[in-house]
RNA sequence: GCGCGCGUAGCUCAGCGGUAGAGCAUCACCUUGACAUGGUGGGGGUCACAGGUUCGAUCCCUGUCGCGCGCACCA
């Protein structure tokens, strides 16, 4: 709905934001804490852990030898950075860890500095890791600063805003960066003989996700929600049912964050953003509130004098805090509006697993805290779409592929120049370049939206990633053009024509019947599929329906009812009829998923279709009411299908022309199925181009024929209208056999093990003798036909 | 360490306690009057491996190997 279209940067918007921090504030779910946050010192900014990245790299583990401050002995800490030394406070060890536990309460002299630092004892030092004996940076890392919060110890901050060293260092490595400041931390310490070796070791390296600068747990003052009390709510809402995740394994994964979850950090210094509506005074006390006025009145109120001057927090918040309101801020909260009540909560969200966190676990907790429910009753979880190797699509890799550029085609040239312009990484853009020369040496051609909606909906597994695969648009592209023709001959053979919607009767032929039938039951499993989430199984079904069974067989069948001399009116009309309703309907269930061609087609066909409307859009779905079950039609046109796919067996195996008519010799499965046969002999001429059909009543008294067995039906065309050599037919005959012998080994091996036919349902030793007597019979046969078509050669 | 998922045809993927499937690719034939972006037919798979349950396992269970992801992490 485009005239919803929301921004959460309007004026609007912000309202609702700032009333939400301003609540939450009011109720202490928000405060303002120093305290160690990951600061991107690249940007300059605080981050929430969620925006953190932990790699995995290779680094190098530094022992160092820290000398008892009297004297006698030193004691080795292992570290990973060595830069922040400088700011240690205290050195511990673990408490009953025998090596050590005499040493607690003594000092140590800190390298390089004049500081003296404590022996502690605490539990979490790992006696087995390293030395057992660990450095202590309470201003610098995050278990160090619990562990400093549980000893007293001071925080030294060692760095500043970009990660250089500060004021409270010596002199000598003040204002370098810390990866200079490492490499001469490091030199002086071997100087002074106090670096023990040097060990590599791999480490995860916490690095911002926009940034990908290394990050620093740094000291600062920043805003915070206290979310444990909105988690608890949102757990429940999920564990009660009324929200569902499908699939349902990501349940457990939000379960696993919320259990766990942390204060979340909403205060960034960015220069975009929703501003903290947070004001200080002179003397450094806070205001919240809606309005610079609120927040003056609130001070003077406070401090009890007029003249107050505030100034405004400039820090803006986490964009994500904006977007946990979506689900209503956009329906006009905090006003109770017609939408509100209208709209929410919605039924579903679709949206990928990398923001469960981020976005929908917020929306939730919002949703629960601010409108009073549920933001929606499902989260579908797309896959995402990665690469041809299974990656992640990025810039930085270049191996984005632009949907547009699927739709619309692009040649090489200018794929590589969007591949390659704007790069933050730039050395990486000759490997860019190659890896897209070669993957696309043609660039890529242009699918249409139609073709990628379609392929995308078939590659839509549940809970599973998409790899992308040019192959699979290409097939779809081509179903695209195939309903294009289809939908082009119904035209041709129905404008200017009675369809019969008129007065005229009409008269419905077994194909015609057929087709509604199985369109009913195409309509009943699409729309169940839909119901499932199973876009790849709709898409699939509705690509069947229309290429194998509506244009393969139904649009053959209805030739001779359209273009014969003998059919009747009637008759005619039941088949222009059947071709405009069965494609008009089938546009209405095939349109959500390629919404372009069946808008075009639609727009041609259903007038034809005695159906009105301005748009394919605004037409009620498929009912499978509307195209009943017809069992008698379904089973009828089975022998039908079989004469026809007979005789283009044998041809397709002799390599025979189909313009070469031959006569057809079958021996029918049953009386009824002949009796089918012979009424639709005209329609199975036309369709295998088969001069006459005749039932066999001796194999023998045939002339030399080629022979298919399909569904008991042995189909017969005479060896003399289709080759010259019978070696061909005798070769076809034999490895026909042999896989039917297969099979009948397969059956015996089943039906000869005893515990098999006692234990298994009867049902299914039954169906089991049934397939082996059929397979023999089938032997039979074919050994018959061998032997005439021997008898030929012999001659 | 905890959690989730994946190993099925050359490639991308469905499937499932009882006859192994699709698209693309490949091979042969077919210039049929909707469509060669088409038609017909064919070839191609010890369903990762090993145990277990079962009359029967690609499917269920356990373990192993390989791959991916999320969370938490030892300095």
């Amino acid at each position: 709905d485009w005239s919803r279209e929301a921004f959460t940067m309007s004026p609007q918007y912000s309202r609702a934001v700032i009333e939400h921090f301003v609540k939450l504030y009011e109720e202490g779910l928000i405060y303002r804490g120093k305290r160690l946050v990951n600061w991107d010192p690249v940007l300059h900014t605080a981050l929430s852990d969620l925006e953190v990245l932990a790699e995995e790299e290779k680094g190098s583990l530094w022992h160092l030898r820290y000398p008892l401050a009297d004297g006698t002995g030193h004691l080795v800490v292992a570290t990973t950075r060595p830069e922040t030394m400088l700011g240690d406070t205290a050195v511990a060890v673990h408490p009953q860890d025998e090596r050590y536990k005499h040493l607690i309460g003594r000092k140590i002299h800190l390298p390089l500095t004049d500081r003296l630092i404590p022996i502690i004892g605490d539990e979490y030092v790992d006696p087995a890791f390293g030395s057992g004996c660990v450095k202590i940076t309470p201003a610098h890392d995050f278990n160090d600063y619990e562990i400093g919060k549980r000893h007293n110890l001071p925080l030294i901050n060692v760095f500043d805003a970009n990660a250089a060293l500060t004021h409270d260092v010596p002199e000598k490595y003040r204002g370098l960066d810390r990866f200079e400041a490492r490499k001469l931390i490091v030199a002086d310490l071997q100087a002074r003989e106090l670096l023990e070796k040097i060990e590599p070791h791999t480490l995860k390296v916490p690095r911002g996700d926009r940034s990908h600068a290394v990050l620093e747990p740094w000291l600062t003052d920043q805003w915070y929600v206290r979310i444990a009390p909105l988690a608890e709510p949102a757990i429940k809402a999920v564990e009660d049912g009324r929200i569902r995740f499908v699939p349902d394994n990501w349940t457990k994964t939000y379960y696993q964050w919320m259990h766990n979850i942390q204060d979340w950090c909403i205060s960034r210094q960015l220069w975009w953003g929703h501003q903290i509506p947070a004001w200080y005074d002179d003397q450094g006390n806070v205001y919240v509130a809606r309005s610079e006025e609120d927040a003056l009145a609130q001070a003077q109120g406070s401090l009890n004098r007029t003249d107050v001057t505030l100034t405004r927090d400039e820090d803006v918040l986490d964009t994500w805090f904006s977007s946990a309101l979506w689900p209503f801020s956009t329906l006009g909260w905090p006003q109770q509006t017609p939408e509100l009540k209208t709209f929410y909560p919605t039924s579903v969200l679709v949206t990928g697993f990398d923001i469960i966190f981020f976005w929908v676990a917020r929306m939730i907790m919002m949703g629960l805290k601010f409108a009073g429910d549920v933001p929606f009753r499902e989260v579908y979880i797309t896959g995402l779409i990665r690469d041809e190797n299974g990656d992640k699509m990025s810039k930085s890799k270049g191996n984005i592929i632009d949907p547009l550029d699927l739709i619309d085609g692009i040649d090489l040239e200018a794929l590589v120049a969007k591949r390659t312009s704007g790069m933050m990484q730039p050395h990486l853009k000759s490997k860019i370049e190659k890896n897209t020369r070669k993957q696309f040496p043609e660039g890529i051609p242009s699918y249409g939206t139609d073709a990628l909606r379609f392929t995308f909906a078939s590659l839509a597994t549940m809970g599973r990633d998409i790899r992308f695969d040019l192959g699979r648009i290409d097939g779809y592209r081509n179903f695209c053009n195939k309903l294009w023709n289809a939908a082009r001959y119904v035209l041709m053979n129905t404008e200017g024509q009675d369809t019969g919607f008129g007065p005229g009767s009409v008269e419905y032929s077994i194909p015609d019947r057929w087709i509604r039938s199985r369109l009913g039951t195409t309509i009943e499993q699409v729309r169940k599929h839909f119901a499932d989430y199973r876009f790849d199984l709709a898409a699939q079904t509705l690509y069947e329906f229309a290429w194998y069974e509506y244009c393969d067989w139904y649009l053959e069948l209805a030739k001779p009812s359209l273009q014969s001399d003998t059919s009747s009116d009637a008759q005619k009309r039941g088949a222009r009829r059947t071709l405009l309703e069965v494609l008009e309907a089938y546009l209405r269930l095939l349109h959500p998923l390629m919404p372009f061609v069946t808008e075009e087609m639609w727009q041609s066909v259903a007038p034809l279709a005695n159906r009105t409307g301005a748009t394919i859009m605004l037409q009620p779905y498929p009912q499978d009411s509307d195209f009943p079950i017809d069992q008698a039609a379904e089973s009828a046109i089975a022998p039908i299908k079989a004469a026809i796919l007979g005789v283009r067996q044998i041809r397709g195996q002799l390599d025979v022309a189909r313009s070469r008519q031959v006569p057809l010799f079958v021996k029918a499965a049953s009386q009824e199925d002949w009796r089918l046969i012979e009424a639709n002999a005209p329609l199975i001429g036309f369709v295998a181009n088969v001069s006459a059909i005749t039932a066999v009543e001796d194999e023998n008294a045939l002339p030399p024929t080629a022979m298919q067995l399909i569904d008991g039906h042995a189909i017969h065309a005479p060896l003399a209208n289709l080759i010259d050599d019978p070696d061909a037919e005798l070769a076809r005959l034999g490895k026909r056999k042999a896989k039917t012998l297969q099979e009948i080994a397969k059956c015996e091996a089943k039906l000869g093990n005893q515990n098999f036919v006692a234990n298994a349902p009867p049902a299914v030793v039954d169906q089991e003798r049934a397939r082996i007597a059929d397979f023999r019979s089938e032997i039979a046969q074919i050994e018959e036909q061998e032997r005439r078509v021997a008898q030929l050669k012999n001659a």
